[in-house]
DNA sequence: CTAGAGCGCTCG
DNA sequence: GTACGAGCGCTCTAGC
């Protein structure tokens, strides 16, 4: 082999992981100006790469060269050993982000850029090294790591980048006491508290040495451990034997891995200056790319300080027609393969999908969108039929006007999955799971969906039509014009490509041109991190989980469901006896001419339609007087609602391909940061009833597995005693005391042991009343108590928590003055209505109150999701819902404990690093076979 | 026949 | 006229 890697060859590896980290620690926290991404890290490493690259001239020049990162997660060595590292903080926040930039940058630098799952970089390290070595070439290891010094030998050096210090065999008798042949034997036992290896306590790298230049080896030593003299170091030794073995298996680095790639892959590249001058001019870094140009003689781009991307007022997207005429439709590889490769030297592409319906666990692909630039876009139709009453389509087979689905994916695949390619959906969670199905696993992306949300909840509501006609003053083409309505609507794979072309090109379109603009509102907004980091990164998780979805027992529902129209029936009948006739007791409006006409009870009041109300709270005062009819109403209601919603409804949402129920989750749901569930909404299952409760039995583990519950106790009632900072109500919380009885026992003075349950009833109602904005009127229809009564309780609760009040009045006059409010982790949820008149501006201000609390702990869970994969990663356990405080797992019997343990460490800590609260964070956990049990 | 409003009930 | 935040099933009516 010509170019095959042999004796003369000198082989670099780069411990890119090092080079991070010291980049990171050594720069201030640098962000882009454009956006505010956090930069620093990025720059310091290209700082360090171009220096590295700069130096590496003359006889000693390496003739391959790679780059080498740890996977993120875990490694093998934690199968082995679970603590194994677990010592180590994570990664500060601001520089998770900046992980996969500097993997684009080694490349940018035409450098070949090498991690591998459940490896170290140290074992490809290792590894590469062994074939260098064995292959008779050279090899140095850029890096300062002690564990890399087992590698040294035979060719093969270490060089402390940092001091330009050659480490050799003798640098490693230096540091470690013997030959590195040895150097994991001395590793073994002496450990190694920052990796947490145990290593034999009290013997440390001096003392490791002394013993095995004494017995040779490791393995010597520890069979003739009974020889030595010191009775602490021989107890030690005999004692802690497999503690030692299992610390050499940690620290002895894998040789022998089995690589996708080999040294030739590696061998080193000419620069390519304008690839390189691009990456460092789309950072921003100014001085590094015109450095870059300088040297290289080409022209650097103009890097504008103000933000990219923001359209001057002659050019806004908004301004320039939509144009559908000018859509094109690809039917053949080479105009796709164009589009890709536009998509590739942008950097970014909108991506949008079609398919046959809006279930994306069932539907099929039909076509995807493409677009660049404002204007411009493309569709691929893959999935059309012919029409049953049109002509367009020459064959069944379509041939001519579509590509077949494997030569679409084989090109846009390594578009969608390209780590340097952005990908922009309108709710990318939609479309990502729709490609994961054929196999496209798309990252990295934006979701300008989620970008309004960040920019404008509690505005407008953020779908792609609304978003068109408001920002791009455009409306788009109504999907019902293609596929009608009702009965005779039919699916997108029957729509006429050249109507389809018209139609999902421009929605491409116009998701491109939408995050043209939302993009750099994001850091004139200062909402970058709550898009960065709660809202981008949950997308992937929540389509993670509802791809899971839960099982659902069939039959459980259906005896249920048999139960209950039974009795339903019984009832119905009852209460046509009492009424005297026959009427639909289901409706509302026939239930109050029977009650307050025909039978002529008193105390009927009418609502805004003219009908009489008839909810629960009227039914049970009549009830209350004696009246047998609203009572047999209110049982055939609650059986009713049962019945509809839950027994039946969710039978019909269990997949049957799965078996399991697949929720889809709303980001976007709820402006306080919460999360909606719909199609089916599982985060109203029945609890409160023991009737309703049993509902949840249905919802079961698969064979062998238990569903764990964690939910966090008292959590908006902790951020309200953080954020109006009560001392009292944060000591309460600190001495783990029981919240609503410790309110109790202020206001009323009763002393907590001889507290009684309806004292403590009325506290809870006035602590959970704080939350939502209390108000005389509302206290008084929870506890049926007068008026006054329930204003004399709050006076009395703002007389004891006077912060509270303070709280409630600094957090109005904010909204007034700034129409948003905000929750400790910057979310905003804007309050247009906030200076409004009349009774909206009692809801506005109540809102306004709410928000912020309910906006925090909805963030908590949030960050506590988003890290949860990588916690449990490797663990026979699932994340399958969330329930607004609660997160359900379904795990492995086995691992259950264990898996516990976890979730609730990374919950109760999920405020943390960027908050540090004054009050505990409690998580309380459950396990069963089913979701009853469970909780 | 279909779409949408209103009511009522479920959850945190 | 009022507790905060959600979704969904049913009835009823307006309009094709």
């Amino acid at each position: 082999m010509e170019t095959g890697f042999g004796k003369g060859c000198h082989l670099h590896l780069i411990d890119g992981s090092a080079f991070i980290f010291r980049a990171y620690h050594a720069l201030p926290p640098l962000t882009r100006k454009s956006d505010g991404l956090p930069i620093g890290a990025v720059a310091g490493f290209c700082n360090m790469l171009h220096r590295y690259v700069e130096g590496n001239t003359g006889p000693d020049a390496p003739t391959h060269v790679a780059v080498i990162f740890d996977y993120s997660g875990k490694s093998f060595r934690n199968t082995m050993y679970d603590q194994y590292k677990a010592n180590r903080p994570p990664a500060p926040e601001d520089l998770v982000p900046q992980f996969p930039l500097t993997r684009v940058a080694t490349k940018a630098f035409n450098i070949a850029c090498k991690e591998v799952e459940g490896f170290e970089a140290d074992d490809i390290i290792a590894t590469l090294s062994c074939q260098a070595r064995d292959a008779g070439g050279r090899v140095t290891i850029i890096s300062s790591d002690k564990d890399l010094m087992q590698l040294v030998g035979g060719g093969v050096e270490m060089l402390d980048a940092m001091k330009n210090k050659r480490i050799d065999r003798d640098g490693v008798i230096e540091k470690f006491g013997v030959g590195p042949e040895r150097v994991v034997d001395v590793q073994a036992l002496a450990g190694d508290s920052v990796d947490n290896v145990p290593g034999a306590p009290g013997i440390g790298i001096k003392t490791a040495a002394l013993l095995i230049n004494e017995y040779g080896d490791l393995e010597s030593l520890l069979d003739r451990a009974e020889e030595i003299k010191q009775p602490k170091r021989r107890q030690t030794l005999i004692e802690k034997r497999d503690q030692i073995e299992l610390s050499k298996r940690l620290v002895q680095l894998d040789c022998d891995m089995t690589l996708d790639f080999s040294l030739e892959d590696l061998e080193v590249k000419d620069p390519e200056p304008e690839t390189l001058m691009n990456f460092l001019a789309e950072m921003e870094f100014r001085t590094l790319t015109k450095r870059i140009a300088e040297q290289n003689g080409i022209e650097a781009p103009v890097i504008p300080d103000a933000p990219v991307n923001v359209p001057t007022s002659a050019e806004a997207p908004a301004d320039q027609p939509f144009d559908p005429e000018a859509y094109e439709w690809v039917k053949d590889r080479a105009s796709l393969e164009a589009w890709a490769a536009k998509a590739v030297a942008k950097g970014y592409v909108a991506v949008d999908t079609e398919t046959t319906g809006l279930d994306e666990m069932v539907v099929d692909l039909v076509g995807v969108c493409l677009s660049v630039e404002a204007g411009e876009a493309c569709y691929i139709p893959v999935g059309h039929k012919k029409g049953s009453s049109d002509d367009l389509f020459g064959s069944e087979e379509l041939d001519e006007n579509q590509l077949p689905l494997d030569v679409v994916l084989d090109v846009l695949k390594p578009v969608l999955e390209n780590e340097s390619v952005l990908k922009i959906f309108q709710n990318a969670k939609y479309d990502c799971k729709i490609l994961k199905r054929y196999g496209v696993t798309v990252a990295p992306i934006d979701d300008t969906m989620l970008l309004s949300y960040a920019l404008h909840s509690g505005i407008h509501n953020h779908g792609m039509d609304a978003l068109s006609e408001r920002y791009l003053n455009h409306q788009p083409i109504p999907i019902k014009t293609l596929l009608g309505t009702g009965k005779s609507a039919i699916t997108f794979d029957r729509v006429p490509i050249v109507d389809a072309v018209k139609y999902a090109a421009e929605d491409a379109d116009i998701t491109l041109r939408l995050w043209q603009k939302f993009k750099p509102k994001l850091h004139q907004e200062k909402v970058t991190t709550v898009y960065e980091t709660l809202e981008r990164p949950l997308s992937p998780v929540l389509a993670q989980m509802e791809m899971h979805g839960i099982k659902v027992d069939r039959d459980t529902l259906s005896r249920m469901s048999n139960a209950f129209a039974q009795k339903m029936a019984a009832l119905e009948a009852e209460i046509h006896e009492l009424a005297g006739r026959s009427f639909n007791v289901g409706s509302p409006k026939q239930l109050g001419e029977i009650l307050f006409d025909e039978m002529a009870i008193e105390g009927g009041k009418k609502g805004k339609t003219g009908a009489y109300a008839t909810g629960a709270d009227v039914l049970e005062d009549l009830a209350s007087q004696g009246h047998d009819l609203p009572a047999r109403v209110l049982d055939w209601r609650q059986l009713s609602k049962l019945k509809s919603t839950y027994t039946d409804a969710l039978q019909d949402h269990i997949n049957p391909d799965t078996g399991r129920v697949h929720t889809s989750y709303v980001q976007t749901g709820a402006n306080t940061g919460r999360l909606a569930s719909t199609d089916p909404n599982l985060q109203n299952i029945p609890v409160r009833t023991e009737e309703g409760r049993r509902i949840r039995e249905a919802f079961v583990a698969d064979e062998g597995k238990v569903l764990i519950s964690l939910d966090y106790s008292q959590i908006e009632l902790r951020i309200l005693a953080q954020m109006a900072d009560i001392e009292a109500l944060k000591q309460a919380f600190r001495d783990g005391l029981d919240i609503h009885a410790m309110t109790a026992s202020e206001m009323f003075d009763v002393p907590m042991d001889e507290m009684t349950s309806e004292v403590r009833r009325r506290a809870k109602a006035i602590n959970f009343g704080v939350i939502y904005g209390i108000s005389g009127f509302g206290l008084a229809r929870n506890l049926r108590i007068p008026r006054g009564e329930a204003q004399d309780f709050i006076n009395r609760y703002f007389e004891r928590f006077p912060g509270i009040r303070t709280y409630m009045d600094e957090t109005k006059a904010f909204a007034k003055e700034n129409l948003f409010v905000q929750t400790l982790f910057g979310r905003k949820i804007h309050m247009p209505e906030i200076n409004a008149k009349g009774p909206r501006a009692g809801f506005a201000q109540r809102a306004a109150i709410n928000a912020p609390i309910q906006g925090t702990a909805a963030d908590i869970i949030r960050r506590a999701m988003i890290r949860m994969p990588a916690e449990i990663a490797g663990l026979p356990a699932k994340m399958l819902l969330q329930v607004h405080d609660e997160l359900i797992f379904e795990v492995e019997e086995s691992a259950a404990q264990e898996v516990t343990e976890i979730a609730r460490r990374v919950m109760e800590g999920a405020a943390e690093p960027v908050l540090k609260l004054d009050v505990p964070l409690v998580v309380d956990a459950g396990q069963g076979a089913n979701w009853a049990e469970a909780h």
